[in-house]
DNA sequence: TAAGGTTGTGTAACCGTTTACATTTTAACC
DNA sequence: GGTTAAAATGTAAACGGTTACACAACCTTA
């Protein structure tokens, strides 16, 4: 491989000049730069990252951490960052943290040292600790899903209360009168949000309760179990909205499983608009948020700051959309 | 951030030296290295893994290609890579390939300007020049599901031509007489394996005809205008092995469509055994690839290759396993 | 006891860039 | 033409490690 001496020395030019024409920097004569530019063409060089990140502290490498590229809300989110990587000529690592704060620690790290030019945290455990380590050394963050207090860096997230509040809505104006809801766990923003939309629509109706709220974990058995819960405390219930699409699946099976159908007598909803939602039967009206997007604007403005080293510390709600499918289509009398 | 420098001027040695302690190679003092140790303790010293990249001309990061990630067959073999470099200290980067050999070519010419370790390639549409190339500067790289032809690397696959076989006489030993089958693109290895398993069973069968066989594109939507091809030309048919997991999804939703139950009147099996197929309705019967351990295997071979310099160009086969659900249910008489 | 091995350590070159600073050349103005 | 600013280029010191080579001190061994 050719190093930018041989370009040098072929160009009959310093060093320095051959980086400046490289980088755009300084003033070179265009005769000059002409030259240059022959030389490397000449012997195909191409600049080393490496050398170049260790002079400059910079190895045009973001890091997208998330809690487990299995979950099917991830892939979405990591492809959205990764095309708008690409195409500014970046590339991205990947780790799954399983939300443990240990493991995102350790991340950091490794990663520190290998001069990654930013993070993107789709992960809920975070330490405060590590953001401000990272900020102290003005290395940009962005936050996706997290809450206000963390002011201190650039936060996404999609209007989940909003959402929450769209669905039951929905659900009300399907015919539902009496309306569940699976909430995901409460140390989620997300999951906070979404209950808080539920209530403050559901909780006008007549047959509202208290008791209609039930826990879950996000993923399909919990959804499972909580509906066998609701089923046993209110078996005239007529309407689920879950915390999220996963749980949605396993309400719906848990349904099924008892015979009872959907949507003529328990219409569901889910949030989150996975692939999977348009694969079971009936297909799965949802919240969808914009995860792509999502993704990719974490990216541009984790970019932005790159290349401006100006922060700003904003915080982005984007908008849901409702999906209406199968699973509370009211019936044509 | 301290640096050898710092370690070596407060131990009262040679950056050297502190080299020789951090690394453990050649001999040290057993004094002398505690002296370092504690130095490096005390400085809360960390190397800089751009300047060892730099000197040694490898970063400690593995790369990962593929398709697409939102593809559902890749999260979980993503994960498997990631587990396995993670546990050895090793990042991974991701990309996403599309299947269009330009933007392989991209992600190479870029990364290795960055020093990476290695690569694994589970996208088709590597070419034969950039293999080439990354073996003569001796960077290992691993290939998941090509042919037998590119014996230049290691390369891993599932026994695809078995698994089909098991799909068939499944769906034989479930009562079906007439069995079609919707078969993937054919410039993929797995898919040709795959179709010649089908064929070598199926083959024997009375009602065998050649049109049984349609094309798909390994997507939902080409399973579903399979299924309508296949319906036109035999309406008597009563079992399906598609190609893949998604496009049979594909059929049991044109089959719902048209009315025609599973699996009482036609049964369905898929391959590779994704999550979904434990969410549709009824639930999908499939050939199960080890995808995490398809990753985490290829994983560390490359970690071996990279640690140890050996090449074995060895080709893995693993063993798939059939997973008999609802969708080929025989019906109790 | 002289020759030949180990073991332990330091010196300095090297990996391939960027960039502060110095120096020279050119342009611009009165 | 002389002064000054701007443009163009070169020199060499970073960036933070690894490692070939040299050398000293201490063992072996015949």
């Amino acid at each position: 491989m050719a190093t930018i001496r041989d370009v040098a020395r072929l160009a009959g030019v310093s060093v320095a000049t051959v980086s400046r024409v490289i980088n755009q920097k300084d003033s070179v004569n265009s005769e000059t730069a002409g030259q240059v530019l022959k030389a490397i063409e000449q012997l195909h060089y191409v600049p080393n990252a490496v050398a170049r990140g260790l002079a400059g502290k910079k190895m045009g490498i973001i890091v997208l951490i998330l809690p487990d590229i299995l979950n099917p809300f991830f892939p979405a989110l990591a492809r959205g960052v990764e095309d708008v990587a690409h195409k500014k000529g970046l590339t991205v690592i990947l780790g799954n943290s399983d939300d443990l704060g240990i493991k995102e620690s350790s991340y950091i790290k490794v990663l520190r040292e290998k001069y990654v030019d930013g993070f993107i945290f789709a992960s809920n455990t975070i330490r405060e600790e590590d953001v401000e380590s990272l900020r102290n050394d003005r290395i940009p963050i962005v936050l996706l899903d997290r809450g206000l207090n963390t002011a201190s860096c650039p936060v996404i997230r999609s209007n989940n209360r909003e959402g929450a509040k769209l669905a039951v809505q929905h659900l009300i104006v399907q015919g539902c009168q009496k309306i569940a809801h699976i909430y995901g766990p409460q140390e989620f923003i997300t999951a906070r949000d979404r209950l808080l939309g539920y209530e403050e629509v559901a909780g006008r109706l007549k047959g509202y309760s208290p008791s209609l709220m039930v826990s879950g974990n996000f993923d399909i058995e919990s959804g499972r179990k909580a509906v066998e819960q609701l089923i046993a405390r209110h078996p005239d219930l007529d309407g689920i909205f879950a915390g999220n699409d996963l749980m949605a699946v396993g309400a719906l099976k848990a349904l099924h499983d008892r015979g009872i159908r959907v949507p003529e007598q328990v219409k569901v909803c889910g949030f989150d608009g996975i692939g999977l939602t348009e694969i079971t039967e009936p297909e799965l009206t949802t919240v969808a948020q914009p995860v792509y997007e999502m993704g990719a604007l974490a990216a541009r403005i984790l970019l932005d700051e790159i290349e401006s080293g100006i922060r700003e510390n904003t915080l982005r709600e984007l908008d849901v959309r409702l999906i209406p499918r199968k699973s509370t289509r009211k019936e044509e009398t």
